[in-house]
DNA sequence: CGACACTTTGAAGACGATCAACGCCGGTGG
DNA sequence: CCACCGGCGTTGATCGTCTTCAAAGTGTCG
């Protein structure tokens, strides 16, 4: 279970405004499998993940389904929709294992971002950091091989789940994790092969990133001006104003 | 040059309180590709272009410059980076066309934000908006292909410069554009070609949809749950809370 | 044990990037 | 006036990467 009160949504607030928000929120579990919202549907609540992770995604004409996001404990979901609610959601939700989420109606969201200046400006910190990871996300897919999403994929995964470099198991399958690079399996599968000579080893669920400054070289000018990729340690866990 | 009372960022905002907000405005008036603002640069300032347009890019490490957004009259400039000043900007700017844009300090709107429950909202919506559109970008790139992304920016572009359908000029350089759409000059040039057998003639600057439908059937997951591309005309446009 | 979802691998194919070369135009300077 | 240059746009040929098709191995769970 996380630690509610620590989210950064309520970063600043007097414990009472808190309490008062608090009071609105329903509890949900989710089994494992289990659809949360589907594509389309009417934008009803905000949630905040207490335990567990949801896939946001949407499917295409095809029936092929591209991930959109991979949001973990302690994340809120949704924060991005709240405003737009006559549009419905913009991807289908998920749980990836079984979970268990607050969920707060969009009306006392809205009610409580205009009464409290604090709390809006969370949420706008939240949002506008979404919207970096997401320009950030394209200028990889663009730029780099598959080789190197990989790569920064991984060592960005040991930062934001507080992994060991030196071994890991990863949290989702493979096809998951995929679908998340917006690769196909086989892609993922071949360039998993391919890491070994670049300092990372992958053999069945762990993960070992041996050789740091093989993957620090892969330098994006979305990160930072100069800096390498590493600096994507910051990006996710930054959300202060 | 355009009416600023009518931005979304105003909207629902009592006079008064969008006069005192105005008075911190200063004009900045830039030529045909003078520097805005430098990637790197703290963020001083949210912008409102009143005339003209910016083009936001970064360059790569190989001097290879990608284009983030073209912002045109009307619309605001960096109301996501006002939270983390502390980072920087991400992307530089650089004005287009010889272009006129109001500029207000970050301290101030942030103040605003905290005070007016209402231009919180607005601003809420907007960055929700500008992600979401980022979104949607991102699902083109990764779903379409090279003739796909150009015939539905143009339908775009149709409608969010008002232009008539039957014929237009391009409001930028085909270079401009191929950047703006992540592919190479020659791409765009040989694609271009192409579109003639699907309803779209391009001579020149001078361009002209004859057969939308061709253009409509390229459908797309992100923009509506069964639509058509025909939709995006939606995305732009709205705002409102 | 068998169904089924997940994963791996080989071979062929499609698409866009890259290299290279050329035509076009506006500006500059001799 | 003309020769030169740089930015822009077009076109052909080639190349690398990722997807697709096809097939088979692995694992789990009823």
């Amino acid at each position: 279970m996380y630690p509610v009160d620590s989210a950064s949504l309520f970063a600043g607030l007097a414990a009472s405004d808190k309490a008062a928000f608090m009071r609105h929120a329903r509890t949900r579990r989710l089994t494992r499998g289990e659809l949360l919202f589907a594509h389309g549907d009417p934008v009803t609540s905000l949630y905040l993940i207490t335990c567990g992770s949801v896939q946001l995604f949407r499917t295409t004409h095809e029936g092929q389904q591209k991930t959109i996001a991979l949001v973990k404990a302690g994340q809120p979901l949704c924060e991005d929709e709240i405003m737009d609610a006559c549009h419905g959601r913009r991807t289908s939700g998920v749980a990836v294992e079984d979970s268990e989420l607050l969920e707060f109606p969009v009306a006392r969201v809205k009610e409580m971002a205009r009464e409290n200046g604090t709390f809006a400006l969370n949420l706008l910190s939240l949002v506008a950091a979404r919207l970096h990871l997401a320009e950030v996300e394209a200028e990889h897919q663009a730029a780099m091989s598959a080789a190197q999403l990989v790569a920064c994929f991984l060592q960005r995964m040991c930062v934001l789940y507080d992994f060991n470099q030196a071994g890991f198991e990863l949290p989702y399958s493979k096809t998951l994790i995929a679908s998340r690079l917006g690769m196909e399996v086989k892609t993922f599968s071949r360039t998993i092969a391919k890491l070994k000579d670049h300092g990372i080893s992958v053999e069945g669920n762990h993960v070992a990133i041996l050789d740091l400054k093989a993957v620090g070289k892969y330098v994006c000018s979305a990160c930072s001006v100069a800096g390498s990729c590493n600096t994507h340690q910051a990006m996710e866990i930054k959300t202060a104003h």
